[in-house]
DNA sequence: TAGCTTGTTCGATGTTTCACGAACATCGAA
DNA sequence: TTCGATGTTCGTGAAACATCGAACAAGCTA
């Protein structure tokens, strides 16, 4: 699937814009709407289009978005999705909410 | 279907390659290798999608890119878009030949 | 009017994608 | 080693999408 296919999803425009600040997060920090089988699909979408790294660390695993490679293959693109979504009211359905483990390290 | 959606089909980015210089094209230029029906949803996605505008004449129909209005909206995606699809070998199955009529103008 | 051209609409079909729950694999902790 | 937490994979069903050919509508032209 290619970037626009995989930037073409709710859900997924709703991962990258919490990403967006290139802040690394935690697989459990990330609320969507979905069962967390469709979740790990999104964000195996994600990685597999590039848009995202993810990093293991025993069994948690963390999630970044790869904004200096963006910007240098596609530049602007990322900026031009954000608004996008903001005026489509797109993404919304994500969000970021600290998990137990988190706000404590 | 929104502007995500509608960029992330081939056939539709080939077409928005073809008009991105902002030259309007007439219908029988534009070579796509799909039926005539087809040809026609693509194009009715991309108008639905605000990326294109339509202008009957007679029994013909030309097709121009939006670009002022796009770059208004969404500053950066469309230069984004065609970089994105130079760089994933995309949209090149799409072509612009003058057609008899036109080439006679 | 009859016929040709151009593009749209319709109905059917096959593919892709999204979504879920269940089963599985892996790692750390008890 | 047993348990609990965390993601992945698998099987399946539903919805969306791309595609085609045929039928249709509208406008020139003979």
């Amino acid at each position: 699937m290619g970037v626009m296919a995989a930037l073409s999803d709710p859900i997924r425009v709703g991962l990258v814009r919490v990403l967006a600040d290139g802040q690394e997060r935690g697989w459990g920090e990330l609320r969507a709407p979905v069962a967390k089988s469709t979740l790990s699909h999104h964000l195996k979408v994600l990685r597999d289009a590039g848009l995202t790294r993810t990093r293991q660390e025993g069994t948690r695993c963390f999630v970044v978005l790869r904004r200096e490679e963006l910007q240098a293959r596609y530049p602007g693109l990322l900026p031009a999705v954000l608004a996008a979504a903001e005026d489509e009211d797109v993404g919304h359905q994500v969000a970021v909410s600290p998990s137990l483990q988190e706000s404590s390290l």
